[in-house]
DNA sequence: CCGTATCCGATCCGATACTG
DNA sequence: CAGTATCGGATCGGATACGG
């Protein structure tokens, strides 16, 4: 969660900002528009309910993403990507791309739809 | 180093690929081509040689880098980006700009030069 | 110059139970 | 529905020493 002071290069920051099992998957499901909490958790498979909350506050944190909350019962929260969140989601389309390549390459073909999304 | 029998999602598969903290530092520096790994080592602030090995071996065992090792004495190796490394490297260099964006915007500019690259 | 091996603390992340 | 807290095993990565 912590940055560091300073850093010897662009790349250690944003790993810093991203590392981790979950944030790519977590801005790529963001692709299309505001999610609320429970679309994520439910769209999101395998993952538990504090590692999402963890991940959200992170990537909140470091401007990749934001949230609008409404008062009333029951809550209501929608997440969505900021410009940066935006930036990175293009660089993450390309690792997308070549993750379903990999899977081609090494008949993992079974997830994928015809799209090769897979959510 | 082992990728799992499937994955419910490219992602996923991605980030056992290139996760942990010099994957993409590597693969940033062997975009102007070949290096030998004394290069890499010496260019890559803070590496020792045990990580820059451990992590070029993966890297060529997943198929975005390849070396070329000249019989001799001295040895001589050189490393290089494949295709898919270079696929690879377009996503790697958009976090760069990410990375420099926030550099900029949190006042870390001083490790930058006119360019943002600080190597 | 290039590659291997081991030890060990730090961190990640899943399971689980609980609150507003 | 959204968010918090704690525990413990697995993995990561730095230090260090050795080998082709």
């Amino acid at each position: 969660m912590k940055l560091r002071e300073s850093y010897t290069c662009p790349l250690e920051l944003v790993h810093d900002i991203i590392k981790g099992k979950w944030k790519t998957i977590i801005i790529f499901q963001l692709r299309n528009g505001k999610c609320s909490f429970s679309e994520l958790h439910h769209s999101i498979a395998g993952i538990t309910q504090k590692m999402l909350l963890e991940q959200l506050r992170e990537l909140k944190h470091f401007g990749l993403i934001d949230k609008k909350t409404y008062d009333g019962y029951p809550l209501k929260v929608e997440y969505f990507l900021t410009g940066q969140g935006e930036k990175m989601l293009s660089a993450i389309k390309i690792m997308q791309e070549i993750g379903i390549d990999y899977m081609v390459e090494h008949g993992m073909t079974e997830i994928l739809d015809e799209k090769g999304i897979c959510y």
